[in-house]
This record gives structure tokens, sequence and C-alpha cells, in this order.
DNA sequence: TTCAAATTGTAAGTTTACTTACTATATGGG
DNA sequence: CCCATATAGTAAGTAAACTTACAATTTGAA
């Protein structure tokens, strides 16, 4: 009566269902906003929001603030700045870093983009009603340890 | 005695969180195999399971299969064939399509990675614990709308 | 003070992921 | 049968995400 060792189903693992949750995500985020009329990925907003939320700060600690690459931002910040929606300025505190903020055109795309991106967080999960979509936040949350 | 519309928090938002644990979850995998001594991408490995799966699968299907796009599973299985691990023949039946099948590398390769790649899934959802990493498996299937 | 070590940003290269447009092929209705 | 329509794959362009290597700084310790 031994059970045989079987293969797991591609469906049943965590990383699979991440890649593809992930997929769904940007989708709904470009469809969404487009409609609405804005022309931003998904990480260009958060990298606007977080300057927004953290002014003057430099692209090394966004980096770290919002989980990405340093090499990653350089390219994201570059073509907010070729929108001209963010502004890069070498500090004079230390003349390696580049101290961001947002352009007056940035500060007020954000403002109007910021309640359209808050509704369709609710259409990523869609599926899930709001007791089960507030679980799996609870749940994501705690798997990238933040408290 | 009004709430103000708070700011939503960044760490509360569905699609920042599953962007986070895609990169958590595609460093975790490169990690371990490649510690295992494999050099294939997640990507990679998902494709070829898929083909083990469904012999002679067309790239069409293939990437309906696993959520991508027809243009991504070209430079995908490109990569493979290049490796030697995947082979393309165009299919009798119908010119325009490639049936995909695995080399004999291709095969053992995927034999002997399959057990490392199952073990890295709970590695993946390390701060969870059984009963949570269950849920969050649950309520991910669920959002995509897999029954 | 001076120099080794660390840090900030960029550059170049690879892979994933999408869009649009194209070619080649298949299919179905008139 | 013929042609409009649909489909399979590729090509080219953009964006994100990583790696390694590098230049310009800063910092800290001897």
């Amino acid at each position: 009566m031994q059970e045989q060792m079987g293969t797991m189903e591609r469906t049943e693992m965590a990383g699979h269902l991440i890649r593809r949750l992930h997929q769904q995500s940007t989708q709904i985020f470009q469809t969404r906003t487009q409609s609405a009329g804005f022309d931003l990925t998904s990480v260009q907003f958060a990298a606007m929001d977080a300057i927004a939320q953290h002014p003057a700060i430099d692209q090394a600690t966004l980096a770290a603030t919002i989980g990405f690459d340093r090499a990653t931002i350089g390219g994201v910040i570059e073509r907010l700045e070729a929108k001209g929606l963010v502004q890069r300025e070498i500090s004079a505190l230390d003349r390696r870093a580049r101290q961001l903020s947002l352009s007056a055109q940035g500060e007020q795309l954000l403002v109007s983009l910021r309640p359209v991106v808050e509704a369709l967080q609710a259409d990523i999960l869609a599926p899930l009603c709001p007791t089960d979509r507030a679980a799996f936040i609870h749940l994501a949350r705690k798997a990238l340890g933040l408290t």
C-alpha cells in the first residue's frame, strides 16, 4: 500500500502560481490605467509613489525601499526623467548620489493616478471575496517577512 | 470625527506584494538550482516540464498551457534548443506548427532537476508554516481562476 | 593623513514579457 | 475551387530584472 512519489502539479508549485499572478497583476494595471488615460507602468508608479513619500531620496535607497536592484532603478528613473515626471540632482553632501524629486507635472499625475491604482488592487484579486483577499495579503506580507 | 481618506500603504497593495514575491521566488529558484549544479531559469524549467507532460506539443499550445505569450515562448525554446535540451520539428499535419520534444539529455536533466525544484517550493514561502503555505496556494489558485 | 574598503551610479550583457506587424500556412463558406 | 479569415511562428521594439565590472566618491582605520 505504498504511495507512489507523485510528480507535483505545476499549478501547485508556489513559484509558478506567483509568476502567473505577477503577469495577471501587471496586465490589469496596464489595462486599467491606460483606459483611465495614463501611460505608466506599475514599476514606474511604485517609484514615483516612493519618491513622493521620501523626498530627496537617492537611487540606492529608493531601490532598497521598493525592492529593486540598483541597476534596474537607473533605467526606470531615466525613463521617468525623459517623460518629465522626475528630476535628478547631484547631492551636495555626497556627489556620488542623485537626489530624486517629482516635477510639478509628476506630482499632478501621481495625485490623479493614485485613486485609479488603489481601485484596481481589488481587480487583481477579483475572484477572491473581501475576506479571502485580506487573507491573501496577510499571507503575502508574512511570506515576504514584512511583519 | 470624520476619517481621513488615507493613502494606501505600498505594502498592502496586492500588485506590489506580488511583484516582490515574484522576485523572491525567482531568486530562490536560481540560487537553489545553481548550488545543485544546474543552469536553468524557472521559466525554462516550466517549459521543459510542460513538454515532458505533453509530448509533441506545439509552441502556441505550450504558451497557453503555462501562461506565456507566443512571442515569449519562442525565445525560451530557442535557448533550450541551443543548450541541446529541446528539439523542434515541423509538424507533418500543420506546417506552421513546431512539435516540441525533450532530447535524451533534456529528459535526463529534467529527472534530476525535478526533485530539487519541488524541494525549493517550500523555501519560496519559508516564513509560512505548512498550514499557511497551503492556504496561500489555495488562495493563489483561486485568484487565478484555477478551480 | 593616507590609503584600503565600501558605496553610488552607470555600462554591457542576458532573460523574461509584452506589443505590433509580418510571413506562411490552414480552413471554411459561397 | 477560391478567397476571406484565422492561426503558428518570427521579427523588431520597449521595459523590467538580474549579473558583473567599472569609475567616481566617501569613509574609516592604521
